[in-house]
DNA sequence: CGTATGACGTGCA
DNA sequence: GTGCACGCCATAC
């Protein structure tokens, strides 16, 4: 894999990002992309989060840019009701 | 190295 | 406002 500038792996930048996201911040996939880097990979953003959503990141405070929550595990039921319980609003 | 995949986004009908 | 199709990038195989 090819790294940035930097020498990071795009894929680990956007964990950065996420990770760092405070509860009820909510950012879409291309703020995420953009934060990461690469404002044009907000694509790669949902693939690498989709082959490696983690506990350490709030992978449910990404949402879609149209207002969708995108997608999680078993459809996205737990993330919806975990960005209604810090206060974000679909 | 080349191909295939995807939790997206925007444009056009 | 809704639906369909294309294009974009990085990663994994």
């Amino acid at each position: 894999m090819l790294k940035n500038s930097l020498g990071v792996s795009f894929k680990h930048c956007v964990y950065e990002v996420v990770r760092n996201i405070k509860k009820g911040e909510v950012l879409t996939y291309k703020e995420v992309a953009t934060l990461a880097g690469r404002p044009l990979a907000y694509r790669a953003v949902g693939n690498i989060l989709n082959n490696n959503y983690d506990e350490k990141i709030p992978c449910h405070r990404v949402v879609r840019s149209n207002g969708l929550i995108g997608g999680y595990n078993r459809g996205g039921e737990e993330k919806l009701k975990r960005l209604r319980q810090e206060g974000a609003i679909i």
